[in-house]
DNA sequence: CAGACATTCAACCATTTGGTTGACCATTTA
DNA sequence: TAAATGGTCAACCAAATGGTTGAATGTCTG
């Protein structure tokens, strides 16, 4: 049983981290980040074929990443980030938190306490 | 300039990532997050070749996750925890940050203080 | 020195990955 | 209805990945 959880687990950080392991792929998050948009805006600043776009929202689809919904004959591709919670918790575990940038962490508990 | 910076950035990220997308190289560093280890006892709980495992030490240290040193005729490897940085920042700048473990950093913040 | 041990190298193999192209399907618009 | 648009599919290709085996290299030990 936990035995099937952990290799649940285990496929989809695979998913996950060689989905991250593609530098447009990474670029295509950091896109989507700011809207939602149709495949083939997500594909026009590259210098590859729509399809080759296609594939990768593909990728990060099975990934968890992002999702698409189809309206009309446009199919919009929305960020999920919360799907990256699996990553984010495994290098976690990995022994990560004392080496999180420090800088940003301080200006974040500045944030914080100016709103108390 | 930024351009090459950048470029040398996204290189490391992607071996880090694809570094970790493999599950045996992910329990491989999970072993070693208990203490640094020879090659043949990295290889111990595998069901695989000593070749295979000696080629996934050798991914691993090209994303600069371990390190090797060679003490007379055994390979020693130790985490290099700190370069996961990278990777970690970008997943920051993805979006990530209001998901990060809350509680963990409570406790962070607190042990800090407590040496003020 | 001879043998055992730790590790890598080299050649090979099957599968996956990231890309191409051209045909195809569905939807909108003139 | 005809044409344009948005997107995927299928077949193909080159390169990378993850594994194997057997030989090779360097180091310790009896």
């Amino acid at each position: 049983m936990h035995m099937i959880k952990l290799h649940f687990m285990n496929q989809r950080l695979d998913h996950i981290f060689s989905a991250l392991a593609d530098p447009t792929r990474r670029q295509i998050l950091m896109m989507l980040l700011e809207d939602d948009m149709a495949v083939t805006d997500v594909a026009e600043p590259f210098e590859m074929s729509l399809a080759a776009i296609s594939k990768h929202l593909g990728v990060l689809c099975v990934a968890g990443l992002i999702t698409q919904e189809r309206r009309g004959r446009v199919k919009w591709c929305k960020l999920e980030p919360d799907a990256t919670q699996s990553a984010w918790t495994w290098m976690q575990g990995f022994g990560q938190f004392e080496t999180l940038d420090l800088d940003g962490l301080e200006t974040y508990i500045e944030t914080i306490l100016k709103d108390n």
